[in-house]
DNA sequence: TTGTATGCGTTATCAA
DNA sequence: TTGATAACGCATACAA
């Protein structure tokens, strides 16, 4: 490849053309349907494409199109593994529909939120999915209505007005609490908030249920808000746990996610608890950290790159099937039992 | 917004304009240059955008400017926090300028890298900011051959043909083993590899370069090599470490980046070693779970939103300023001390 | 098998 | 202040 920067202009199918002797309509037949052109031509034209370091021009091909080649996925929280691990499902199957996938990153924050989808709107993406901050968003029904085809991921829809995947978080919250009763636990703390986000309702719920199917009583499932997920947060909840009155005090805690477990175990190993003798933990998401953890984590797994295979796979039916009918994919979520919740006490 | 799906197409200048019942050349002044247009007019305009849903099509803007509006950043690692932490001061200044940032992650591996850049130029993309497998490799001079602005970013461009940033990695081993010294460690493993890893390389010799300096034995500076710089590899450095005959056996750890040290940390944790009475280990990159593991991990800084927003304004010079000149920017990493490191010996 | 002509949506130039 | 027109690079329908 020469550098032949004709203008500061890369090399257009013209200059490959007039390159190669031939016609502009040639070197397109050359690029979309090589059978039909003799070898000899086509040979003709390749190496001059190879000459000019030729590249076709998405945008132009996009607009002559209509559509983009692209997905986009806005995910809540870039700090957090299990987003990049979804991310990264999304990301197979787009690569095997040959499809870019745009990654962004709300962070949490509305406003970043709309702007990235004002932003793949004007791309005109081909498909939007989105871990939203709120489900219920403007926005949101606003990309719906602009018929865009979008996905709620690791969220459920409540009014299955468009697509979803996500974990049974009832049934998470169940298995997690269950496995700490299993191992003889009877009091135990939830860790997680805010309420607004439907998953700590949910595993909460879940924990609850059981809790009260064995027969517990119910001021010994004691509920430490947090006002983020965040390892910070599971810190600070350890702190308010230690505070407590000894005969109020859990011998176990469910975290609604990874990240407060680990935030949490830092500060039960800091404060000079044994984990799990004097305090066992269980996670949630069971990202890699969890498992890397000093004391490895047990948590609750969610199938992170099927939820985004999946979610991916929805987008694009939505995107090509004129019969796509909408789908809630609901995953089992499993425990994975760690060294964190590792005896069975007395 | 009423849903006004012209034959599945977005509405375009045209249709608002037929809307307007003002021709095309003056929505695009609303557009543009609002000011030449008169109030009724642009009032009249606006409310047929509003009306039909309009928003620009991407792609014909960037058609017609030549350029797209976006930067790249095609990450090393994506299961590294570091990186995303490098993406996020790159999206900030990316924000700055009123650029979209495509994030890539090519997971150590070449055809990945290369697939990702062959997009990227296809996009036409104003910049392209990478973390290389091999920093060494054809594509990447093949991106400068075509004239697409492009950084290095937390790697040296030996052959200064181009920007880079990246820390003084030498340095950061000099600080890393220096402060081992300091707490009274008289035989410390080096961790880390494989040594086709430049910043391997370089923060080893910082390190061994350090302990000649103070005198120490040039065999009681162990190196234990791994394959990759993950959390499982200074899980098994830690076996061998484990493995050594006790009066070899050092006292201290420096891990090349933070993921081989909360790999030796859990090893360590695990066979029942204390950190730091009986092992103290320093990392590398400083990301968040550092700070965040149950021992907390001494770690060697890398202002890491500071490398990607300097690695945004040199692309970015090198993308609109003619009189550019390729930089090295290199920044100084910084000792954060934590417990892991926590005591002096004897 | 190859060439010619047209349009995708936008912006800018020029004329009215 | 507004309108008509051309051009960006590509893919395709159709003509040769």
């Amino acid at each position: 490849m020469t550098p032949h920067p004709r203008n500061g202009r890369a090399p257009s199918v013209k200059d490959v053309a007039a390159a190669a002797g031939v016609s502009l309509g040639t070197v397109s037949n050359v690029l979309n349907r090589p059978s039909v052109v003799s070898a000899a031509t086509r040979e003709r034209v390749e190496r001059a494409m190879a000459e000019l370091g030729f590249v076709r021009n998405e945008s132009a091909r996009q607009l002559r199109a209509g559509t983009s080649r692209a997905l986009a996925y806005v995910m809540l929280d870039g700090g957090n593994p299990f987003f990049h691990d979804v991310a990264e499902g999304i990301e197979t199957a787009a690569e095997a529909a040959d499809l870019s996938l745009f990654v962004c990153n709300s962070n949490g924050r509305s406003d970043r939120e709309a702007k990235h989808i004002d932003r793949l709107v004007q791309q005109r993406v081909q498909g939007i999915l989105i871990t939203p901050v709120d489900p219920d968003a403007g926005h949101l029904t606003e990309i719906a209505q602009r018929g865009i085809p979008f996905v709620l991921v690791d969220r459920f829809s409540r009014s299955g007005g468009h697509c979803s995947v996500a974990v049974d978080d009832v049934l998470g919250g169940r298995i997690a609490v269950e496995h700490l009763i299993d191992r003889g636990h009877r009091r135990v703390a939830f860790v997680g908030g805010p309420s607004s986000i439907g998953q700590v309702r949910e595993r909460l719920q879940g924990a609850r249920a059981v809790w009260a199917e064995f027969g517990m009583p119910e001021e010994d499932l004691i509920h430490l808000p947090t006002e983020a997920m965040t390892v910070n947060e599971g810190r600070s909840a350890g702190e308010r746990l230690a505070g407590l009155p000894s005969r109020r005090r859990p011998t176990a805690a469910f975290c609604a996610n990874d990240l407060l477990a680990l935030g949490l175990l830092q500060h039960a190993v800091t404060a000079g608890l044994r984990v799990p003798d004097d305090l066992a933990i269980v996670g949630f998401d069971d990202i890699d950290f969890a498992a890397a953890a000093a004391v490895p984590l047990t948590s609750v797994r969610q199938p992170r790159q099927e939820l985004g295979r999946t979610a991916a796979r929805l987008v694009l039916d939505e995107a090509t099937n004129p019969d796509h009918v909408h789908e809630q994919a609901t995953f089992v979520p499993a425990l994975v039992a760690r060294a964190s919740t590792g005896t069975v006490r007395r």
